[in-house]
DNA sequence: TGGCAGATTTTA
DNA sequence: AAAATCTGCCAA
């Protein structure tokens, strides 16, 4: 179990999205320790980007975003549930990359727990999901990501053509930027 | 099996 | 009022 070495989370949003496909995202709570391959990410941009929650400034919401790259953005939407992105970009830019599914490989009796169903496909294929099964919150949001307790790791080597590129799910605005990126044919991916 | 409404809270 | 979502219900 590789973890990424800081320098990993200074490449530019739209590399990082496609570079984190692949990786194992680990969190070990007192539960036990859960991860899942990255499998579908989408990248939110500093420039030209209004549906990017840094777009309208720096709030005490968003304010993780303009820190330095590598570490947790988590905020609570739609009253129900979290998103985790991977703060990305020069610290004081205001980008990430959301993660938007997994793969699960450790702790899965864990996370049919916490998610209260005992499907395989549905525990981590969404950015809601995921941090339900992951047991990621908003004490989360900050947490540096190259070190333990939750953390990215080097997992397997994806070639390019590998990787699908699309439009983003869910926004309303900037709606025709291809910034989502997943993995060709994985079964976990949220949506084709 | 696909589409849609409702849940529920924070933010602008 | 809208939001980087999910679930259940309904119709076909």
């Amino acid at each position: 179990m590789k973890i990424v070495s800081p320098s990993f989370f200074q490449l530019q949003t739209e590399t990082l999205a496609r570079l984190l496909l692949g990786k194992k995202l680990i969190y070990e709570t007192t539960e036990g320790l859960c991860s899942g391959i990255i499998v579908e990410t989408e990248a939110y941009l500093n420039e030209n980007d209004p549906a990017c929650h840094a777009s309208r400034g720096k709030t005490k919401r968003n304010a993780v975003m303009f820190g330095p790259p590598g570490r947790a953005y988590v905020y609570f939407i739609y009253g129900n549930h979290f998103c985790f992105n991977v703060v990305s970009g020069k610290e004081g830019k205001g980008e990430a990359v959301l993660i938007r599914a997994l793969q699960p490989v450790d702790g899965i009796p864990i996370m049919k727990r916490r998610r209260a169903t005992t499907e395989l496909v549905s525990l981590t294929n969404g950015s809601g999901k995921l941090c339900q099964a992951m047991g990621i919150t908003i004490d989360d949001n900050g947490r540096k990501l190259d070190q333990k307790p939750l953390y990215i790791a080097e997992h397997m080597h994806i070639e390019p053509a590998e990787i699908v590129s699309t439009t983003r799910i869910g926004i309303s605005q900037a709606k025709e930027k291809l910034l989502r990126f997943y993995l060709r044919n994985n079964h976990f991916v949220s949506r084709k």
